[in-house]
DNA sequence: AGAGATATGGCACTAAGTGACAGGCGGTGC
DNA sequence: GCACCGCCTGTCACTTAGTGCCATATCTCT
């Protein structure tokens, strides 16, 4: 259910990418995706909704990986690490390409930046549990959901403006320029210390 | 222009409020403007977005405000201050407490939430120049934005936490507890010394 | 007065999105 | 084996969000 979501939409930021969100038309997306129209809407509640998932895709894995990050274990080693593991899954790093692709354009595309800023928000319910976790605190706390709101937004400027860098300026990273960028914005933003490992 | 859409969107709000999202067509957010279908989609590109300029006007007085923040006083002074300026506009309080009813409908209103999202997104742009004047830096410059964006995400924050404790909860707040709260976010979340008087 | 820029309305039209009903298909009980 | 169930999908008619195009009003500049 939720990987069929997300099919779907990895054939719809290949038409946004190719003909932009407006030359796409849900009849389109549908044909793509080898679904029915009708289906379609069932999945998403608008077409710009349907760049949700893969949008998604990729702050979650990386979330989804936080969640693991050992209490003994430093930002930048931690990220550097899941990182490298990243790049040997090709699906990742696929949707990897696409979800860059999707922001580069966000400047044009106003409708897709509503569909960013809305897989950002679902991010950061993720960060709020690993900030909880990591600090021992429960996922109410404002003062963790805070720090979680303050981290995807570093997340979420390095990720605009890499993305752009890459896609309409065809700079390249390396692998440890990336994870350093992301965990410094990361740990210059962070309101509690989470960055640092932990003792029990 | 921009007041001509405001204008409608406080009538859009409105309806939003009493019939919900689904339960208002665009042709009785015109008939309520007293304009033509045209012209409202000539003004909003979608249905959702009729709520933004109304959302936005809240943050943007907030942060046009702080735009004339002098060096010498405290955050803490200064809102403290502007926001008893502001109980005396009797159209910004009204656009407040309309504000606040959407965002306290944003639980039940994914259509809303990403009206909300790019309210804030246009603020923080109106946030990275308070910054940029305050620190005496570049709006370009990456700190800058950072810090704008983490200063953002709490008054984002804040302002969801107390509208839905108001709307939702019938809780009441005196003006030193919205101020303060506001202030305290903010002073956690900024990553750049703006917070207190900068000497020239 | 007349040319041009800008804002609006009217109306036909396209495309996004929904409702209602009818299968298809994998369990589960028997 | 079959009847039953819940769940997902497709079809098709329908509503409504949103656009293109042209006519008209208003305003300004000369």
């Amino acid at each position: 259910m939720e990987e069929a979501r997300l099919a779907v939409s990895r054939h719809a930021a290949d038409l946004f990418w190719k003909h932009g969100v407006d030359g796409t038309s849900g009849d389109a997306i549908a044909e793509a995706a080898g679904l029915s129209k009708r289906t379609v809407w069932r999945y998403f509640r608008s077409k710009e909704a349907c760049a949700e998932p893969l949008l998604l895709a990729t702050e979650l894995r990386f979330a989804a990986y936080l969640e693991a990050w050992p209490r003994s274990q430093s930002l930048e080693a931690y990220l550097l690490a899941t990182m490298r593991a990243f790049v040997g899954d090709e699906q990742y790093v696929r949707d990897g390409v696409a979800a860059a692709r999707l922001v580069a354009m966000l400047p044009k595309e106003p409708a897709l930046r509503s569909a960013w800023l809305m897989a950002c928000a679902q991010a950061e319910e993720q960060f709020v549990r690993v900030v909880a976790a990591r600090t021992g605190r429960s996922p109410e706390e404002f003062d963790v959901r805070l720090c979680a709101a303050t981290a995807m937004a570093a997340l979420r400027l390095v990720d605009e403006e890499i993305s752009s860098a890459a896609i309409n300026g065809g700079r390249h990273f390396t692998l440890d320029e990336l994870s350093g960028r992301i965990a410094a914005a990361i740990r210059v933003a962070c309101t509690l210390p989470i960055c640092d490992p932990v003792e029990d």
